[in-house]
DNA sequence: GTAGTGAGCG
DNA sequence: CGCTCACTAC
């Protein structure tokens, strides 16, 4: 089984993109961030005209999350007051989070707060998001053995995730709390797909729109699938295609595709 | 000699279809309304590398013309001022006229205000500012007797000019006032280009973007152009090509081009 | 419906 | 840089 993470940076923007990709690169699960429209609006049937279902959870300009995939899912929710009800429902004004069930592994697509910069009141809203997100995993893996948590994480953990042209604590993305913040996340039980397969750093996600970040390779691997131990040992590859980021008007990040066997 | 008026609606926009156009239509001059962008950012280079000289009067937003020529133009003037100049420079604010001279032939440009509605403020400027026009080219009639007026008019003379889905007297671009300040200008000398060479209605050069107007043909003839007697007689043929107005993405007009012996 | 602008965001 | 919105114009 393939799930596949891609931040598309608006899904009526790239619906083209998005579309031929998925038919030349037609996996299982596909997760996306930022897709930048209500409910109402989000072009179904592309999709479902491939043979994909399709579970959203989006809002108007910001944000917003979706669920592609070639089986049904079950046990599908949105937000976090799902399965925390005890939750102000405030948190999940925000359309960041989506999850269903697939062959007995629970997805859970995530866009985490960029966060602005350090110190500021969005800083603070990602650290305590991330706190929330935490309790989240940890009441889902109560009764699921089997997780793996993808999406644009706007956190990379270390130096080799980041190209060298920044100073890696003073900058969002990459500092010391957010960092913390999600270690203590993966603490509860999670590895990062990706290092199973490769240790060498300069393979990113992401390459601002700015200063031809692309171009001169200027990125950041802030895209992660993260896998409970079980699932961690099924993964067999855990691949970046960039080509996607190499078209005319692409989204700033590209897919990362994890294959669990 | 072919000389082609087409409102392109952004130039910037419309550049790869314009360029497509010219390389397989090498006219002698376009005459271009609506490029919609300030002298520095006018995409020169794509007409010059097609061997074209390239004479411009843009603002930033709004209105914007040019004369793209095979050979040089001489005596080329942007504004009623250059030509007028008791006139107040207000009356130059708005970039609509540009006029130059080829083989004898001197070539006016314009884009006649839409006038929005009828007994609008806007419609009093279109009003006046045909008196304007009337004005300024009985003065170039002083010194040239081969004048072609060309652009778009927002101005439809008779009702076979205009679908029958609508009122004429009651619309913008038909009323009895519109109508009649231009034929003030006709009178000064000129003649319609295009009914030389067609009698029947049901030609047009504009369709609106909505209601999907290109679609049922609900469309307009309202860019012209108009010729003194000696280029009338010489005039061979008068073509209105539909074609890309039919592309994705395309201008509300399409180019009509004038053939002269 | 399809251009333009400027502001907000990342 | 490139997306959103809200606005204006035609």
């Amino acid at each position: 089984m393939k799930i596949v993470t891609w931040n598309v940076n608006s899904i009526r923007t790239r619906l083209e993109q998005v579309i031929n990709w998925l038919s030349e690169n037609p996996v299982d699960v596909l997760c996306l961030q930022e897709t930048k429209v209500i409910d109402a609006d989000f072009p179904r049937s592309p999709f479902t005209e491939l043979g994909y279902h399709v579970y959203i959870s989006g809002q108007k300009a910001y944000n917003g999350v979706a669920l592609i995939s070639r089986q049904p899912l079950t046990e599908v929710s949105a937000g976090f007051t799902a399965i925390l009800p005890h939750l102000e429902p405030e948190w999940d004004e925000q359309k960041r989070v989506i999850t269903g069930v697939i062959d007995g592994i629970r997805i859970v697509n995530l866009y985490v707060p960029n966060g602005s910069a350090i110190g500021s009141e969005k800083y603070e809203f990602k650290l305590r998001w991330l706190t929330v997100l935490r309790e989240y995993l940890q009441y889902l893996l109560k009764s699921h053995p089997a997780i793996c948590i993808c999406g644009d994480f706007n956190i990379a953990l270390e130096s080799i995730d980041i190209h060298d042209k920044v100073n890696p604590e003073n900058h969002i993305m990459a500092s010391q709390a957010e960092r913390q913040a999600l270690r203590d996340i993966l603490e509860l039980g999670f590895a990062d797909a990706f290092r199973k397969f490769t240790t060498e750093g300069g393979h990113y996600s992401w390459w601002d729109y700015r200063t031809a970040a692309f171009r001169r390779n200027l990125g950041w691997r802030i895209d992660h699938h993260y896998l409970t131990p079980v699932l961690y040992e099924r993964a067999k590859s855990c691949i970046i295609d960039v080509n996607p980021r190499k078209l005319t008007q692409p989204s700033d990040h590209t897919p990362v595709i994890v294959e669990i066997e």
